[in-house]
DNA sequence: TTTGGCACTCTAGACGCGGGAGTGCTAACC
DNA sequence: GGTTAGCACTCCCGCGTCTAGAGTGCCAAA
């Protein structure tokens, strides 16, 4: 891309920032006045032309002020944004709030609830499941009326997986209990991830040795362990009625796909497990998360971690026109507040 | 109210057949054509003029057609609808959905889709919690890191429902286990409510003679059962954003605050909770909601049943311009089959 | 290179007009 | 007395016109 030069630089900035604030085509009258730059309108229009031809800016019509393109955005948010630091006072909610729970997953919609509250926009939070890095703390098999059964599948952290699966016959109390203690025994403190790669490879070999119940156990654990569906990541979504205050995201039908996605979700998760990878704030602007519902939004997303691994990511959706300088450290701390959170439960 | 006519009644049936098909107000002529009732279109003319004065039907403006008032539905649904049986393959699909699944909440979860995807309306569905009629199973105790553990409740029709709590000191696996053995014995089979109850005897006597892991096992069963967030009804909403489609439900701000009752969920509870007490459907039209949020909007619900036990509503909303005729019947059955599927598990 | 001047363009809102749809009323009809 | 035809009237809606306002692009001068 070709060199900007500071003016051109300062003036796109005055012209994103007054933008993003007003929501108006901002023209060269205003734009002199908003920089301090002293030089008069038909100055700043050669500059709006040439930040024109370079794609940055555009006209929605003739008689129009400018409005920031999509790479208009890009490079503000890359190289012209000053961030403003959180205040103290929502740090402290975040505190607050996040010492209340006991529970990962109560923690997490506190996340993406206060992600919603503090920006105004949807707040966005993804547990990886498919990752699977969290240790398991015990397994129950739990008989219930007919041939079913239910398992139980808890982890290191708290976290609470059940399914009710039907099983080929008839179980006793006991035989399950042995069954999950047998299991238990086998296999506790490993990864889920181990635990299932563990299971693939006892299916390989031909059992016949195997004792009835240790077979039963593996057979119980497969059935949920290997259901796919409980491999998916998981996504919440909050305050997603408060994009509707944005007019300029469309009309009706554009709403209704947006919402949509969010209860579709697998886009959102897919553009979500993307930036997990980024170890930093990840920022889509407008067409640039491919998805054809999200035209017209960006999202802000940062991974957390706990005790040091990634194990999801977080952030905000909103109109592509949001104020990124309050948005991104907010994000940025929700991100490190809820690791260590998270964190401390483990511990 | 006055006595209407069977002429009266059939016009007005045939006005609103006409309104929610069409969606326009409909006039003199196009009525006089509809209902086969050989009547020119001057008589039509007087007798809307009567119905107009029951506050029946009205005119949007001076030279309009007629449009049905809500009263004018009210008449309609009660005395004048004559409703379409569901067709075979709709029922099919139903029995095929449902026998997939073995667990209550999932197949809550079907039948909530399944409603949305028939009406092309958004579903609901309410499971009562603060009814508690159904038996416990199971109770598990897990140890967690630091003073934490995880309470597990295992209702009889393979329900779950966890909460990690704080202990007031570190307690070992074995202690755990036998704390869980005892709560089983002692109120295995009892119902949850009244499990609560006994607990709360217990609470008042002094409890100096009672062992160690007994007081240990109701404390911690305390702590999940008498928190009222677990008490709180349960709501799930499908195919909420299918309502966008009907402009006539408003403008973005309109849809902006029926989505925040769809999330808040407080006020949906509480008229699903209203219902539950209907033997049948139950139908709210426009403002009989009572809902703000709900304006223009109307309720088709029905309570479902497991095993003669009356367990929670379910029902759809959409705009008060609905095909009654086919919505009434479908959840109708909606709330038949799941009962029965219901049941069928639980046996 | 910057600036003032000026003609030009485009939008949004106001205004007026005519066609169409449907009503209410009245008088005639059965 | 209920029913009908006729007719004047009202209101909405879409269309074209017009104007004020905002802002541009270009040119020539500083």
């Amino acid at each position: 891309m070709a060199e900007l030069g500071t003016r051109a630089e300062l003036l796109l900035k005055a012209l994103v920032e007054r933008y993003i604030s007003e929501g108006q085509p901002v023209g060269s009258r205003t734009l002199a006045k908003e920089a301090a730059l002293d030089l008069s309108p038909a100055t700043i229009r050669n500059v709006m032309s040439d930040l024109e031809e370079l794609g940055l800016v555009r006209s929605p019509h003739t008689s129009a002020g400018r409005v920031p393109t999509e790479q208009g955005y890009r490079v503000f948010v890359d190289s012209l944004l000053t961030v403003q630091p959180l205040q103290v006072n929502q740090i402290r909610r975040f505190e607050h709030e996040f010492s209340h729970e006991q529970d990962p997953k109560q923690l997490m919609e506190t996340a993406s609830h206060l992600l919603s509250e503090m920006s105004q926009l949807a707040g966005l939070i993804m547990i990886r499941r498919s990752d699977r890095s969290a240790a398991l703390r015990q397994v129950e098999f739990v008989g219930l009326s007919g041939q079913r059964a239910l398992v139980i599948l808890v982890t290191e952290d708290g976290q609470v997986q059940n399914r009710v699966i039907h099983t080929e016959r008839l179980y006793s109390a006991a035989e399950l209990v042995q069954a999950a203690n047998y299991f238990n025994e086998s296999y506790r403190g490993m990864s889920i991830g181990d635990v299932k790669r563990a299971l693939l490879r006892e299916m390989q070999q031909t059992s016949e040795e195997m004792q009835r119940l240790m077979q039963l156990a593996l057979d119980m654990a497969r059935k949920v362990l290997l259901d796919e569906k409980q491999d998916s990541d998981e996504l919440m979504v909050s305050g997603e009625s408060k994009l509707m205050d944005f007019p300029e995201l469309g009309d009706i039908q554009k709403f209704r796909r947006l919402f949509e996605a969010f209860t579709t979700k697998r886009d959102l998760l897919h553009l979500l497990d993307r930036s997990i990878r980024a170890d930093g704030i990840k920022i889509f602007i407008g067409s640039e998360s491919g998805y054809e519902a999200l035209e017209g939004c960006s999202l802000v997303i940062a991974p957390y971690a706990q005790g040091g691994n990634i194990v999801g990511t977080l952030g905000v959706v909103g109109p592509t026109r949001m104020p990124y300088e309050q948005v991104i450290p907010l994000v940025d701390v929700t991100a490190k507040l809820l690791g260590s959170a998270l964190s401390s439960l483990h511990r």
